[in-house]
DNA sequence: TGAAATGTTGGGGCG
DNA sequence: ACGCCCCAACATTTC
């Protein structure tokens, strides 16, 4: 009997798994195969790895109840791969598509040597099935997804039949022990939970709840669907079965705002193959020379969340805390960073990479591209973000302040996002002085709005 | 997936 | 009772 490696990658599970039934179709046996490429080893000790870590071992275990296990090597893939290729006796290597360019490159140049299939993608569709009708990609979100939800999306996932080889006999390096993180414990059944507890009790509200960061609004899907432990396609099936069962309009609004986010990562998948050099500048070419700030206190002070802007703040506690960070605030703390701050958005782009436990470098750029208003689809470049209105909005009792800027704790919240205009009295008396306790805002924001405003236009004009 | 500036309207105070 | 003004509330325009 054949056999056929699967090589891991983004698509940590054994559920509705492309790559994984076609290397274990005509009942070939499958070695499981993971490879630790040096490439990636600037990713150790960030959240997203302690996750893959954690997933790994996890699903070794999966594996190793249906008499298998998984094989972990570290080298360059195309020399693991050959090795793994000989020692296994497989034909052939099947693996799912991915659109970064490095992958890009990798897959390209292992394909010319060894027998490499590619199939399906992170994403729902792979980037080019979603094309306009003279053949070139969208760049436009809304017209984008009208197509995409005209894409048939093919019969629910089922349960298959999967044989494993049993891979004892193939080296594996023991993985460290890695605990999950506290809040994304890293399983495949972990992921099928969530997404079951969202459908059930939350994607009626998503529409309104999803903005409020006081709130536990959103899925919390992300990092499953980043590494796959989650299949997006799942995830739709899902989100049209909620929006067909809907009991009233609002909850119909839910589960299709859901779809919607879960359409606009497939737009920044598509749009990062087709368009790689975003990676490296701005996808609008007459917005590439903005005459950015170097600040290294004002950038560290944005790290550190000790801007004086207590949702700013608040945003990136959390993120340096927990490796997530509520959507609303990430807009927020990137509109912080470009605009008021004037810090190139490539540094905010870097650091949600380092510090993301879902850091996905399609959404992530696209989502920096957007809020600097330099990318496909973008926000304009004069949308900015006042932080206080912001938190009035959607953090209205302050909730989320106090919870990540414990300074901040005893703050009514008439003054909770403004604390800076308390009473010397007050901020003596709560022990909240500012600029000893908590900082004082580090630009004032009107005049922040306006520098930006004068940048943009004097680049637009160059 | 904004916010500020500017324009318009209409109710009510007041001479 | 009338006209004038003020300004809040809302709408529109502008960045």
């Amino acid at each position: 009997m054949e056999n056929a490696i699967w090589w891991i990658r983004r698509d940590q599970r054994l559920d509705d798994n492309a790559a994984l039934l076609a290397a274990a179709a005509n009942g070939r046996g499958v070695i499981a195969l993971f490879i630790l490429d040096p490439a990636f080893d600037s990713n150790r000790g960030t959240p997203r790895h302690t996750f893959l870590l954690a997933a790994l071992t996890h699903l070794d275990g999966a594996l190793r109840q249906r008499g298998s296990r998984l094989v972990v090597r570290a080298g360059e893939p195309l020399e693991v791969l050959r090795e793994v290729l000989a020692e296994s006796k497989a034909a052939a290597i099947y693996a799912e598509g991915d659109v970064s360019p490095y992958a890009r490159r990798r897959d390209e140049a292992i394909g010319k040597q060894l027998p490499l299939h590619l199939t399906g993608s992170a994403g729902v569709f792979p980037p080019a099935a979603v094309l306009k009708a003279d053949g070139r990609p969208y760049t436009v979100f809304t017209a984008y997804s009208k197509a995409w939800r005209a894409v048939p999306l093919g019969l629910p996932p089922g349960a298959a039949p999967l044989a494993f080889l049993p891979a004892a006999r193939l080296d594996s390096l023991d993985l460290p022990n890695t605990p999950s993180l506290s809040l994304f414990p890293a399983t495949e059944g972990e992921a099928q939970r969530r997404l079951e507890v969202f459908c059930a009790e939350k994607v009626g509200t998503y529409a309104f709840q999803r903005e409020r960061m006081d709130m536990e609004g959103t899925s919390q899907l992300s990092p499953y669907l980043h590494f796959g432990l989650l299949s997006a396609r799942r995830a739709v099936f899902a989100a049209r079965r909620a929006a067909e069962s809907a009991a009233d309009g609002e909850s119909r609004r839910g589960a299709e705002s859901w779809l919607n986010e879960l359409i606009w990562r497939d737009f920044y998948q598509m749009i990062l193959y087709h368009f790689p050099f975003v990676l490296k500048t701005a996808f609008r070419a007459d917005l590439r020379q903005i005459n950015w700030r170097e600040s290294e206190a004002d950038q560290r002070a944005w790290q550190s969340g000790l801007t004086g802007f207590p949702v700013v703040d608040a945003g990136m506690r959390q993120l340096a805390a927990t490796g997530w960070m509520h959507n609303r605030a990430r807009m927020i703390t990137a509109s912080f960073l470009v605009k008021d701050l004037l810090i190139n958005w490539q540094e905010g782009e870097r650091w949600f990479m380092q510090h993301l436990v879902d850091g996905d470098a399609a959404c992530n750029n696209g989502g920096w591209q957007w809020t600097a208003g330099v990318g496909t689809d973008a926000a304009p470049y004069f949308r900015v973000f006042n932080p206080r209105l912001q938190g009035e909005k959607f953090d209205p009792q302050g909730d989320y302040v106090r919870r990540w800027v414990p300074e901040l704790a005893r703050v009514p919240g008439q003054y909770i996002h403004q604390p800076e205009l308390m009473a010397e009295r007050m901020q003596t008396e709560l022990k909240c002085v500012i600029g000893r306790d908590y900082p004082r805002p580090v630009v004032d924001h009107a005049q922040a709005r306006q520098r930006a405003l004068a940048v943009y236009k004097a680049a637009r004009q160059k």
